[in-house]
This record gives structure tokens, C-alpha cells and sequence, in this order.
DNA sequence: AACTAGAGATTGTGATCACAATCGGGGTTG
DNA sequence: CAACCCCGATTGTGATCACAATCTCTAGTT
């Protein structure tokens, strides 16, 4: 069995040179990865080599080794004693520690966003909520990932908050890959949230509200996955 | 005038090859660069090149590119649309922000601390907090931010919350040049802490007393920031 | 059958070269 | 005197090569 079969070019799809406005290989190579690391396939404990990478996004190995560096100093990957990196494991210190920085900083970043909502912004998280939940009755497990991330990065985003936003945007890189195992496991049909609380909140212009429901989103994905695990 | 003079190898000071047990160059460099954006001279606005550094520090800018990486990453440093690199200035905004997320994380890193806390370690923060009071006095500048930074740390790393502290340190990163600013241009005799307040909290082994004092000290600084960038 | 030793392959790290984009200055032009 | 332009120097980015450390799998021994 050739387990070594990798999918050559996943970067560069459609335009084979020069179409991306300059940006950067390396930050193309960020940006995949971010993405693997938040909806994709990247799981915990799986290793990480730089020219694995490279050969598989058909970069060679400069840009992707300055993609992994800036990765590891967010804590996405974890650089081990024998310089290997892999995708952390979850611990429950860990994950206790991410869920009372989410718990404090979030509700923050709704909170400053609020004086920014208007009827479009309004509209673009209901729209953005319908495709949660479509995404949740299908199973449709990386279109859920994806579409609860842009929900809440949506409300942080209008804040203008960047120095909190990217404190908390460190902190989904080092939950994501663990959140996306647990859902994996036993499924995403028996999930609930507080999308549609925070909406009329915002609507309402009702901070303390919001503040609360952000919150209580929070502590039930968390304790939803705590009991899930706790199940095994 | 020869405004290029470059204090050439600050690294290897000493030993020149193998003394650091197989430590990465990056990885010198990356913490030599921390020194001097938290204690040193690196000041907001400061332009920051990648063999200017390397020659200065007296190594090949390949590991210098790492170190830099990984610092802009933290956004210790701040990488322009021209692609250039350069300490970040500090704006009101960020400012605030700042303040908020130390005041949210730091009282919970003591708190979780105050646990692991014996007379050891309670004697060994005695002594960093007189030296932070004998450097404040001396007009000590770097003296004072090292011991300042020492005083915190050495209780938030005794919390073992290693995902939390990594939050705190990329935040002391974002703050350090400016607090450096503002102490140099107005003095360090004026300055006032609630130093001695936490340690007796940690010896009475009062964990809200110890929150409120690390919260206040926290506050206290940025106020003492504020007023004094005020009346210029 | 379990364990060990050793050869080959793979890995991160670092050095060096090439290159396009940008910066910095000095001179010209209006 | 200010605005523009042009040219050399400097910059970040990327590619490629070398190397020591580590891993991995095989062959041999007990």
C-alpha cells in the first residue's frame, strides 16, 4: 500500500503564477495551514516536516520553514526536544486554560464590536448562522468548523480590537485541531449554541447581553465537549 | 561621523563555539532580541533590518530571519506593507487593550500560582522586589524593567499554566518599549507598586487578596503611563 | 522469539547566492 | 525653491546545497 501518495499542488490550483498580488509564499503557506490546522484535516499529534509540506503544497522548503516558525511561536504546532514538530495534543490543564481565556476575552471583543453593528453587519451573521446550522443537521463537519469560526470572527473582527483579536485568534489555533477530533467522534446533530441569543442582543443593542451570551456560547461548547469525553 | 558603528558579536561573548549545549542559533537570537525589546534599548519606530542584525550580533541572517519571524508573529515586531520590519509604536487603542488583557490574565496566573507557593519561593520574591525597589531608586532603568519582569514571572511561572503565560508574554512583548519610553523620559523616582501588598497576600495565602493586588499594581502603572504622557 | 547493533534514509539548521522591489540622494527641470 | 526623476545601494524573499543529529528498518546474535 503506497501510504506515502501525496496530492502534489494544493496551493497554486488555478493560477500557476503570479495571480495572488504578491503576496508572499510564505504567507500563502500561513494561510493554508491556518486553514488545515482550524477546519481541516490536521488532527493532534500529527508530525510535521517541512519538506513533507513543501512537496505536498509544491513550494520548496524556504517558505513553508518560515510559515511552521511563525505557527510555532502562536503555539498551533509544537516544537519537541528532538526538533520535530507536530500538531499539539490536548491536555485538560490546556484546555481548561483555553476556555477561561475565551471566556474573558471574547465577550470583550463582542462587547466593542456592538457600537459598530448595523443592519448589514446584522444581516451577514444571520446569514453566517443559517450556514451554522445548515452545516450542523448535515454533518458537514469542516462547513460547521468553518462557519461557527466566521460567526465569532465576524463580531471580534468589527470591534477593531487587534491586539485582543490576535490574542484570541492564538488561542482557537491551539483548540481547533482537539475541537475538530471530539466532533469527529460523536458527531455534530447534538450541538446547541447561543448564535441566536447574541444576534438579539446585538440587534437589541443590549451589551450586557451580549456579554452573556458570548460567554454562555462559550461554556457550552466547552462543557458539551467535557461531557462528551468524559463518556468514552 | 560614522553613524554605521556596529558593536559587533554580543553574541558569543565568551565561549566561541559550543558552549550553549546545542542551543539553536535561532533560538539565541530570538532571546537576545527579547532582552532588548523588553529591557534594552530597542525603542517603538526603531527599524529593524534583517543583516544589520545578523553582522551586529555576529551570525548569518538565516537564523536572524527566524528569530524575526517568530517575533512578528508574537507582534513584538511589525512587518509593513513594504515588507520592512520595525519595533511597533504604541497607540491609544492598543494601549487600552493592553491593559485590559493584563488585568484579565495576570490576577488569574497568581492566583493559580499561590498553590505551588513555599518559603522558598516566597523569599526568593522578597529578594527580586528589593531589587526592583533598589534599581526604581538608583534611576536603574533597564535595572528596574528586568526586575520588574522578573517580579511577575517568577510568580505567573509557578502557576505551571504554561498556555496563559504564553498569552502574557506575547503582551509584555507588545508593551515593553514603550513602558521604556515613557520611564526614561519621565524617571523612575515617582514610581509606586503593590509589590509588598502581593507578597504579604501570598503569605496569608489569600487568593483574592492577591488578585486585587496584582490588578491594582497593573492599574496603577498604566495610570501613572497615562498621566504622565498627559501633561507633555 | 526478543533484543541489539548498524547502515541507510530523513530531518531541522545554517550558509550562500540570486533577484525583484524599494529606499535614499543628487542632480535636473519647472 | 520645490517637485520630479534616475541610478546605485539596501532590503526581504526564495532556492539550493551541506551537514550533523535523529529516526527507521533490517540483519544478526543470544
Amino acid at each position: 500500500m503506497d501510504t506515502k501518495a501525496k496530492k502534489v499542488v494544493s496551493l497554486f490550483g488555478a493560477e500557476p503564477a503570479g495571480g495572488s498580488d504578491d503576496i508572499p509564499i510564505h504567507e500563502q503557506v500561513f494561510r493554508e495551514l491556518r486553514r488545515q490546522i482550524l477546519f481541516g484535516g490536521f488532527l493532534p499529534g500529527r508530525a510535521i516536516t517541512l519538506r513533507g509540506l513543501a512537496s505536498s503544497l509544491g513550494v520548496s522548503p524556504m517558505p513553508v520553514r518560515e510559515a511552521v516558525r511563525r505557527l510555532i511561536a502562536e503555539r498551533a504546532l509544537e516544537l519537541h526536544g528532538n526538533r520535530r514538530v507536530s500538531i499539539p495534543a490536548m491536555t485538560s490543564e490546556k484546555f481548561n486554560q483555553i476556555a477561561f481565556a475565551r471566556s474573558v476575552l471574547e465577550p470583550e471583543l463582542a462587547a466593542r464590536a456592538l457600537p459598530s453593528f448595523g443592519s448589514r453587519e446584522l444581516r451577514r451573521l444571520r446569514e453566517i448562522d443559517a450556514k451554522v446550522d445548515r452545516s450542523m443537521n448535515a454533518g458537514d463537519l469542516e462547513g460547521y468548523m468553518r462557519a461557527n469560526h466566521a460567526f465569532h470572527f465576524t463580531i471580534y473582527r468589527l470591534s477593531g480590537a487587534d491586539t485582543l483579536l490576535a490574542l484570541v485568534e492564538s488561542v482557537w489555533l491551539q483548540f481547533g485541531p482537539f475541537m475538530r477530533t471530539v466532533y469527529g467522534r460523536y458527531g455534530t446533530s447534538n450541538l446547541d449554541d447561543q448564535h441566536r441569543r447574541a444576534i438579539a442582543a446585538i440587534a437589541a443593542n443590549n451589551e450586557k447581553e451580549l456579554r452573556d451570551a458570548i460567554d454562555e456560547d462559550i461554556r457550552q461548547g466547552f462543557q458539551f465537549i467535557r461531557d462528551e469525553v468524559m463518556s468514552d
